[in-house]
DNA sequence: ATCAACTTGATACGAGCGTATCATCGAGGT
DNA sequence: ACCTCGATGATACGCTCGTATCAAGTTGAT
């Protein structure tokens, strides 16, 4: 087995963890055990604890903002308001998946808060991806302007964000959640662009 | 010094410990030193992690909800959109005080989302609270609806919680911040009833 | 004053953690 | 064929964690 295959076995790995069981589930033994590897193995291809952590991370927020864009790719040209409910119906978690994702999403972000971590530096790279790619999608309707589609981008990530806690802790159900959604369109207006 | 006080001298400990920090901070040990007392006393009080976690979240949820009905009862009539203006201002880590404060909810919202735990019931608790209150507000207007006040209090928890994360990460200023719920509230109208 | 019940402190214990050590294996260049 | 060096496994070390134990101190009713 190839060093790279080694190094995702394991990194998966990390990933199936955090999405299952948390940033607390996610040890050096707990990782081989998930791999089927030793512990050695994952010390050696980790170095540490944090940098496989780390690694894992942004590995995670590579794939999620890749899978995002093809998806927008594949999806072609159409409303804006379509490609934001194209957006919510791919971040909010309504499936295992997405719960898992959530779960990655939350770990990543309390690690980046509380400490002076790189994990801080994952995180808003990833912010900063997801962020972007949504301005440039909403910015790609010709009655918006820049600085109002990076508004735009900020608030349908907030909104995301929000509701999919929400909808996580069972605070809503999946058809309220869906209802906030479409009232934000809604409001949003027809082509996005209103106001 | 009586019991009450003993226990909210460590409650209190572990609430500053955890917006200081976060979660993987609060040991039991941590809390004896930020509380100024034994490892013993907080064994006593706490009688496991688990009950002073939950108590300790339990108790800041319980504060910060009361914290915000005061701040809407003082605040008396007005419209309902100056009210939510309220809530952002109250809601959005702006100052270290507020920063602390979304440092336990995401502690709290991991543990909820991670674990079968009783922390799960103390967040659910909290989400309930705050959207019945906010709910409540909203529906005060008479020019909106039960139904609607609902919607409009989860999409405004949403977007608070979202934006929330977005600041603490350094993803946006406050500048950004407050120009999105400027636009939000825009859009809502200015009765906050449009549609 | 006495005794019982509750408080407080010092210390110990077993478990799990991240990490380090050391020996063995196996493939590739010479 | 040999030798070298990265890959892998078994095991150990030191630390911190939550919890338990035991003794001493404190308080209040009688």
């Amino acid at each position: 087995m190839s060093e790279t295959q080694r190094r995702e076995q394991i990194l998966d790995a990390v990933g199936r963890l955090l999405g299952r069981e948390g940033l607390h589930a996610v040890t050096m033994r707990a990782v081989a055990a998930e791999a089927g590897v030793s512990l050695r193995l994952v010390q050696y291809y980790g170095e540490s604890k944090e940098r496989l952590l780390t690694a894992a991370l942004e590995r995670l927020a590579d794939r999620s903002l890749q899978r995002w864009r093809t998806r927008m790719a594949v999806r072609g040209e159409g409303d804006v308001s379509e490609a934001i409910r194209a957006f919510f119906d791919e971040a909010l978690p309504t499936d295992e998946d997405g719960r898992a994702f959530h779960r990655v999403g939350v770990s990543l972000e309390l690690l980046a808060i509380t400490r002076p971590d790189a994990a801080t530096a994952a995180y808003q790279d990833h912010l900063r991806g997801l962020a972007d790619h949504l301005a440039e999608v909403v910015g790609a309707d010709p009655r918006v302007g820049g600085a109002r589609a990076r508004l735009i981008a900020t608030q349908v990530m907030s909104l995301a964000h929000g509701l999919g806690s929400l909808l996580m802790a069972g605070n809503v159900t999946r058809a309220q959640a869906e209802e906030v959604v479409r009232d934000y369109l809604d409001r949003l207006g027809p082509g996005g662009t209103e106001r």
